[in-house]
DNA sequence: TGACAAAACGGAATAATTACGTCTTACATA
DNA sequence: TATGTAAGACGTAATTATTCCGTTTTGTCA
């Protein structure tokens, strides 16, 4: 049984989620898949087993799982795409693969070497760094 | 007549764009606003003189524009902002206040810190570094 | 001025996401 | 193990952003 698996269920619990065979299923799949996958991804994917389920217990379970961290999010191409939180737990960026979603973790962040920028009195709640393009295996066609 | 203006009917030329009074509008616009804005915004805002404007046109000048690099693009709150490219020319980044889309300029990349990523093979296509948050005008209300 | 390609129109299609009222189920508790 | 209840899921429909397409209008240049 994974780690991840496990820290899930004790963010849900915490949370006052319940586990459902659907959103286990769900956990399994972004576990498994391990890079940023479509809603409709997930919808393809989880519908071989429950062909019933609904657009909006996905989007639901998704964003909720973003907002105790089980799951990352990042807008791209025009759509929200969702991952397995990266289990270091640090504060971290991505390389994102355009073709496969997979992505690479870069420990650094920007905003450590920036100095004071809000001189101006802007507020800053928060940041996005991406690099995007092709991974290796992607690259090969 | 303004320097980003004759920047802009000289890059539409080269390209092989006409010059229309909606187009000469809606640059005039965002020349003005010197922020992100929505289309949906721009169209309200164009409509006051051109009712009939439809949303076609309206994205397909921002498009245009955004790819002679008149115009800046980022996809934000699930929706695609445009703003007129900074004159600067330069490479940059920027603070983006999450109330009304107006920015300051970061004349510094992460990218040119950063040594080496791509030891893997990964192909480095783009990347994005914005910083949310409240500008000071926005924070008084 | 006239011809022609580009631009705009307008309305409908597409695609992502969310809302909502109802039904079902997980799970704590007895 | 049975059961009450709040959370979850359903499913359909609404919303919102964006694009497509066939037709009409308009800028530009000869």
């Amino acid at each position: 049984m994974g780690k991840q698996l496990e820290r899930a269920r004790e963010r849900m619990k915490t949370s006052g989620f319940k586990m459902t065979p659907k959103r286990l299923d769900l956990l399994g799949y972004l576990f498994e898949a391990n890079r940023y996958v479509s809603a409709r991804e997930v919808a393809e994917e989880l519908r071989l087993s429950h062909p019933s389920l609904s657009y909006d217990t996905i989007y639901r379970n998704l964003n909720d799982f973003a907002a105790i961290d089980i799951l990352e999010t990042t807008e791209l191409d025009g759509e929200m795409k969702y991952r397995a939180a990266c289990v270091s737990g640090t504060h971290h960026h991505h390389l994102i693969c355009r073709s496969c979603g997979k992505t690479e973790t870069l420990d650094v962040c920007p905003m450590e070497w920036l100095g004071p920028v809000n001189e101006s009195g802007f507020e800053i709640e928060d940041h996005k760094f991406e690099i995007y393009g092709r991974c290796a295996a992607c690259l090969k066609n």
